[in-house]
DNA sequence: CGAATTCTTGATACGATTCAAGTGGAGTGG
DNA sequence: CCACTCCACTTGAATCGTATCAAGAATTCG
């Protein structure tokens, strides 16, 4: 499923816990997981209005038989997402809120400067707050109280839909994100 | 790098705080995400003694070249990483600490099971505490006392570098573990 | 056996969740 | 057009979970 838009896969648990385990943007191929694993073990939501399209198994297959090199590629899809999984899971289980959000924010604007879909500092970033505690792994009022400490020092700013970063070095540094960490996208190979 | 022992793949911030972000049992191929990356944005440790072997890239390109079934089954390989990542992704944000550990046990005995590393209820895990701290996201102190909640009820035992699993069902409970998460290993396809 | 690591436990402080209440804005129906 | 409702956001207070500090016990290894 190719993507134009935001969407979230995620799980939950029995007590209706939800946890969003990746997000996804314009250009994305969603699930392509899915075709080496037959199996989708999670959710899927939309989280803006989304335009999707559609690749089926039976196509897929065939490139892996007849183009080796569009097969890599798309192999190299599926890896990036792992790598971004695992930033995740060092956030979460390393960082600070406060920097864990922070490194959200910076990997969401690389990633969709890339694609063209930031305006100067800004990005369109439609999601409710319980979303994106949902991302983070923490309570929704934790969440507002993380997000006020980025606003208070003016690092960025949230408000209806559009994400405006104001200070991106101290972003940077608060999440000690590291610039090249996506850029499997634009090396040349 | 294929493997024969346990390696765990991390990653390290400025101020030495250190989170693993997998876990490999003999048969994993460590890190074959390598490949289409061309990166390694991590590093590996090993945390047994291990025996590994090595494929070169080009070799593997080949394989990509001729073998359009057998780089199926490696892009399920680093496609099944990405899914027990999810997993991490929930447990770390979602999962008490209890549930986390208990779920990573299940996990561990699941897929040393598959490849005969497991005698009746037990298997070897020779990590220090503070390593599977570093698995869990938490601190030594916390991982030791969330440790004796699970002795405490009887549910495992972990003694001399081997775990022994003495209620299943009560682990999987606390865990919410879900039996067929890892079941790509052994379906049909 | 002795030294060094690893494990264990208690106490204190800090961070995060939950509960509760209130604000503000967007949409709806009278 | 206004009043009303619903939903998202915001904030404070109490409680619980987790980190950190500190010290001692047990284990492993040379």
């Amino acid at each position: 499923m190719l993507l134009d838009g935001i969407a979230a896969r995620y799980k939950v648990l029995e007590d209706g816990r939800r946890q969003i385990t990746a997000l996804h943007v314009a250009g994305d191929f969603v699930d392509l997981h899915a075709f080496p694993l037959k199996t989708m073990d999670h959710g899927i939501v939309a989280l803006s209005v989304c335009h999707v399209g559609f690749a089926n198994h039976s196509d897929l297959k065939r490139i892996t038989e007849t183009e080796p090199h569009l097969t890599r590629l798309l192999w190299l899809l599926t890896v990036i997402d792992g790598a971004i999984h695992r930033e995740w899971i060092v956030a979460m289980g390393r960082r600070s809120k406060k920097s864990h959000m922070a490194h959200l924010f910076c990997e969401l604007f690389m990633r969709l400067k890339v694609v063209g879909k930031t305006h100067n500092n800004s990005f369109s970033f439609p999601l409710t707050q319980a979303e994106l505690a949902n991302v983070l792994g923490i309570s929704l009022v934790h969440l507002n109280k993380t997000l006020r400490l980025l606003r208070d020092e003016k690092a960025l700013e949230w408000v209806s839909r559009t994400v405006t970063i104001h200070d991106w070095r101290n972003l940077v540094h608060l999440a000690e994100f590291e610039p090249n960490y996506l850029n499997f996208y634009t090396e040349p190979r």
